[in-house]
DNA sequence: AGCAACCAGTGAAATTGTTCACATATCGGC
DNA sequence: GCCGATATGTGAACAATTTCACTGGTTGCT
């Protein structure tokens, strides 16, 4: 049951608590099973089942599995019943964005702090947050004792960055500069490059290419 | 050789890519190695090396891979060539954030037309471009035969927008929206969820959680 | 020319991940 | 209380992916 839980099943887990937080909100349903759940993601049912039972038991035969308990487990699971305060580094479009973005509250994160290292942008308003000098960076999130932070600086400055972001105590960084950041052990980056992932679909589109 | 690739090896050449292409900018070498490329990417030298054979052979004994030459090979196998025109949906803050990313250029792909329904928005310069009505987007795509797309949009109306995009004639989509698409088969899609990213990194954090 | 250091490509082996299919439990209707 | 429909959890079978380890070609040095 417990063990040591390979990662591409950990990779899975907040799917399914972003599906199963839709049902609940669309209403209407208790319980589910693992074959709805399935037919949503995509994914066999079988391996849903597989997924959840490397962590214990939560269904029940004949009924499936009651929505909010699950919620409950996956969220505990996940440890996202606290939420994490999240270091933005970046106060430029992209950081902009996810200043305003209003998906991190109730899914277990906040932004609690930007940084950015121009000057002229410290001070301003982002959404509810001021942008601080990267100066103060790792003063703040040392005493914060911050674990968590979002890198949206250009790839130049990309790995000075994150020396700094993992000398403070950051042990989780989700990245969107267009290059490979080098890390101690022990220390987890996801990476999201839009180049990447619009490249990993080009292939499968062989024929004619287009006109301007 | 050649025969049926799987689609975990097509998702790992855009890495090479991308590691080549930084490689070639540093100058300084012309050739490089399964081993160092592994390094800097922390993926073994024999995988890098199987990947590449399912293509053809590209490298040279004792040498390693000519790095220009092999950038050339993966641009030509991602059908990298020509420019991609993106369609753009969604001129809210990440939208923005997309329209003025320099990142695409010479990766493949140029964001040619952003498109949102708020017609408060409909006109607004967006870096070089104006934003449309998406009732004018199935036009503008169809005429220009456009195969790919980013959504940019509320997971309200990312379902909707997809139904529009697919029947227009995009196959590829890159969506932002914290909600699985339903698409039928043969369009491809890549989802970009920072929350689902960020909780996948949390699970590994159990100690300490956060003080406020 | 000879040798040592490199390094790609590749079957085979090992490992990891997914699906199958079944025993077993629950529920609702009658 | 019994039956059929439904659905979980799980070994075992199967499939996919990665790593190993080796062959043989290349380079640069002496």
């Amino acid at each position: 049951m417990t063990g040591q839980i390979p990662d591409i099943v950990i990779g899975r887990l907040p799917l399914y608590l972003r599906a199963l937080s839709h049902l609940a909100a669309e209403g209407g349903k208790i319980t589910t099973s693992s074959h709805e759940l399935g037919d949503r993601l995509g994914i066999s049912s079988a391996q849903i089942r597989k997924d959840l039972s490397h962590f214990g038991e939560f269904g029940k035969q004949g009924t499936g599995y009651h929505i909010q308990y699950l919620i409950d487990q996956l969220r505990a699971i996940l440890n996202l019943n606290a939420e994490w305060p999240v270091a933005l580094v970046g106060a430029g479009f992209l950081g902009h964005a996810l200043a305003h973005y209003g998906g991190f509250q109730h899914r277990g994160f906040r932004i609690a702090w930007v940084f950015d290292n121009d000057r002229e942008k410290v001070g301003q308003q982002m959404g509810p947050l001021g942008v601080q000098h990267v100066s103060e960076m790792q003063e703040t999130i040392r005493r914060a004792g911050a674990r968590v932070a979002i890198l949206a600086v250009p790839a130049t400055a990309a790995q000075e960055m994150t020396d700094l972001l993992v000398e403070a105590g950051i042990t989780a960084i989700l990245t969107y500069a267009p290059i490979n950041l080098s890390v101690p052990a022990g220390v987890h980056v996801q990476y999201s490059d839009p180049v990447v992932q619009l490249q990993r679909m080009t292939y499968y589109l062989a024929e004619q290419l287009s006109r301007p």
